[in-house]
RNA sequence: GUCCCCUUCGUCUAGAGGCCUAGGACACCGCCCUUUCACGGCGGCGACACGGGUUCGAAUCCCGUAGGGGACGCCA
């Protein structure tokens, strides 16, 4: 062992469910964490819950942990698969009298609860089965083992993130770590799990603040050297609760559905909950060049959908054109229901510097496109419809004959055309460029008007000129 | 019920006893830019949960109170 030893770091879901934004947030602390220390970044499904574990929510979370960036070093390690190695360590823990068999039944355990409920005592395992002789075993029942804790002094934990926390150990009692069929329970998998890989620091929600203190009686009795814990605050709702499928437990499949980047849910979950002085805009690689433990805040934080979209917004400005086309263009065909041709993309790589100026989602970047591909003759929404009264109609028809002369169809003489014919007339630009949004984009909103036009291509505006004034 | 954790603008946060008349970002409001909408620029609104200490001095340290969260499974 080296002084400077190698950050070992693991993101450790178990597969009964999406990857949530919380655990989204969790992986990505690890990994920047282990990047941040030239370390390795380690998966391990917590699959050993036979029941609940599904082969769809292992692939959503390896798909999800993909799409933010997160690689993990080797393979993903199935926690079932190792159900061998955990039950032999509880033996071990057998041998040394550090754990004693507890034949005890559900029923039995039930009732014990609730007599302590009932008398507001701690809800605790009594112990029933610590001192007494396996002779005594009921016939038939397949006993659980569970963990001989101690029951005197405390045990105190140095959290990266909360500080120095103590219990005293009689607050604890003795957990099962073998269930009555040989399987091992979580508090016994991840101990021994996360010793087995090596993890040096362990990063997780601090719903498992708790469960340490009995956990590191797991490594105290097996004389392990016990990893550094950093527990990290829960992400709540926008109403302050935990966070529920209504508002933000939504899988991180659910957040590119919506049109989100996933480098703006980097940024964005970074800086919920850790910051870096006045900092906002943090590039993955700053983040990695300055994450540390010592900034995580110790309060909950409530997800804040608002502050993302303007995140993604920034981001969508900065990324590549090519890209955006490729992220809008399955989208737009859904809509149009029919495949894009070639001609098409290139007509919208062409329009993106100005659609990407105006959009926070990819969805509403595929909204504000469509109207470029859209076949004649186009639909008007309401405002553009009652924009376009005969007047307006006619001073299109001027500008219809004023562009047939044009020398050439660029933005820049298409504008200077209509300037001076507003100068001549004595009309406001905007009067004449309404009229004109409305036609060739079917709204009143759009990208510059002159720059519509000349990526339209002079054909196609004056067709689309021609669908609204033929008739006035 | 028992134990543990947390508490600065609406939200995310800066803040390590004097740099704080508490800073930034998002949102909101106004102005500017402008052919629309955005972007951008400028300005405004807006917080140290409460009560006691300690100290010459407290958002910062200590103790209570209140509020919020978590754990207490043969779930993870």
């Amino acid at each position: 062992m080296s002084a400077a030893s190698k950050i070992v770091t693991r993101f450790a879901p178990s597969p009964t469910g999406f990857l949530h934004i919380g655990g989204a947030r969790t992986a990505l602390f690890n990994w920047l964490y282990s990047r941040r220390h030239g370390g390795t970044f380690l998966l391990r499904i917590e699959d050993t819950d036979r029941a609940r574990s599904t082969q769809e929510a292992v692939d959503a979370i390896l798909d999800g942990l993909s799409w933010l960036g997160l690689q993990w070093d080797g393979d993903a390690i199935s926690q079932f698969e190792r159900k061998d190695r955990h039950a032999e360590v509880a033996r071990e823990m057998l041998a040394k009298g550090r754990a004693y068999y507890c034949y005890a039944s559900q029923e039995e355990l039930d009732a014990m609860r609730e007599r302590q409920k009932a008398e507001g005592l701690p809800l605790r395992y009594d112990g029933r089965w610590r001192d007494r002789d396996p002779s005594e075993a009921p016939a038939g029942v397949k006993p659980v083992i569970r963990l001989k804790a101690q029951t005197e002094g405390e045990t105190v934990l140095q959290d990266s993130v909360q500080g120095e926390v103590r219990v005293r150990n009689d607050q604890l009692d003795d957990m099962v770590l073998l269930r009555g069929d040989g399987t091992p329970t979580y508090m016994l998998a991840v101990v021994v799990d996360d010793h087995d890989m090596g993890v040096t620091q362990v990063i997780r929600g601090d719903d498992h603040l708790t469960n340490t203190f009995r956990q590191l009686q797991i490594y105290d009795a097996m004389g392990w050297e016990a990893p550094k814990f950093a527990h990290i605050p829960l992400i709540h709702g926008p109403d302050g609760a935990k966070l529920s499928k209504r508002h933000g437990a939504l899988g991180v499949d659910a957040y590119r559905d919506m049109g989100y980047l996933p480098e703006a849910l980097r940024n964005y979950l970074l800086r919920l909950g850790w910051s870096h002085g006045d900092d906002e805009i943090i590039s993955t690689d700053q983040a990695i060049e300055w994450f540390n433990l010592e900034s995580i805040g110790r309060g909950p934080s409530r997800m804040d959908f608002t502050k993302l979209e303007n995140l993604n917004g920034h981001y969508i400005r900065q990324a590549d054109d090519n890209r955006l086309v490729s992220l809008i263009a399955p989208r737009i065909e859904t809509k149009l229901g029919r495949t894009l041709e070639q001609a098409e993309r290139d007509l919208l790589l062409r329009a993106m510097n100005g659609l990407k100026q105006r959009a926070k989602t990819i969805v509403e970047l595929a909204d504000s496109a469509v109207f470029y591909v859209a076949r004649r003759p186009l639909g008007l929404d309401e405002k553009a419809a009652a924009l376009l009264t005969p007047e307006a109609k006619a001073q299109l028809s001027d500008l219809a004959a004023l562009f047939a002369d044009a020398p050439d169809w660029t933005a820049a003489t298409l504008e200077g055309l209509v300037r001076e014919h507003a100068e001549r007339t004595g009309l406001k630009l905007g009067k004449l460029a309404q009229p004109l949004r409305a036609a060739l984009s079917g709204s009143t909103v759009s990208p510059p008007i002159f720059e519509v036009a000349e990526i339209l291509g002079k054909a196609e505006a004056f067709g689309r000129i021609e669908d609204v004034t033929k008739g006035a």
